[in-house]
DNA sequence: AATTTATATGCGGATATGTGCATATAAACT
DNA sequence: AGTTTATATGCACATATCCGCATATAAATT
């Protein structure tokens, strides 16, 4: 039950569906997943932590980089059938198709792009 | 997406999980809820409530008592999917198996039977 | 080894959540 | 109409969650 409730509490935040819509698209390093959602670093690379923790994501380092990936080996199989039932649902939002849209855009720059135009988040 | 965090938000709570866990085995006024969980009136209430409002639950009038049951015809889609998840997964958990053994033995008489005996829940 | 770059994390503060207690509401019964 | 019974809900409080800021870590580069 510790499992599941894990896995619930994880997909219950807009931040972290947003970058599982992510993820179901293509694989992701914390930077491009700040630019794509346009939120701070540590933000990213928080709740891409909670989705690993979960089982949801995988992070495998490529020299400076942590590239996260979803996890269809994971050992909670709650995530596993969760993950193809919200790929499998037409979440026609407008916010995740902005993302997704972001996301074609984005490059391994680094978080230093994003910290000047920061403003409020 | 709203829907979707509102659904995974309710079911991100053992409380709830326990509950659903009931219903799942057969309808339940509140007062059954709160013996077979052995929590306190207002507890099972609200915690009804919101996987009620989630669309997990729907609830019928029967004189005095309020019968709470599944709603397999939710307007919210991702509930019954869930439901069905949760249905059909193996949760071999000590805590639900004594809820479903306690609930064979529960009986609408309302909530003033578990008031004497109250400790702390 | 010092610097740069990408990511992780401790901390503090704002907001959200879960609960018990007391009370309100609503239906049934006298 | 008043009483009893089952459930819903306002309030206060404790705890959890989320975030930004600053800093730590770790790999690459000079």
């Amino acid at each position: 039950m510790r499992d599941l409730i894990q896995v619930t509490k994880s997909l219950s935040d807009e931040t972290r569906i947003r970058i599982i819509n992510l993820l179901l698209e293509r694989d992701c390093c914390v930077c491009e997943v700040m630019q794509a959602l346009d939120i701070s670093q540590s933000r990213a690379s928080r709740n891409l932590g909670i989705l690993q923790d979960a089982g949801f994501l995988k992070a495998k380092r490529d020299g400076l980089w942590m590239v996260y990936s979803m996890d269809w080996q994971s050992a909670n199989h709650y995530t596993t059938s969760l993950a193809k039932l919200l790929m499998d649902s037409p979440l026609r939002n407008e916010i995740l198709k902005k993302d997704k849209e972001r996301l074609k855009h984005t490059k391994r720059i680094g978080p230093g792009c994003r910290q000047k135009q920061m403003k409020k988040n």
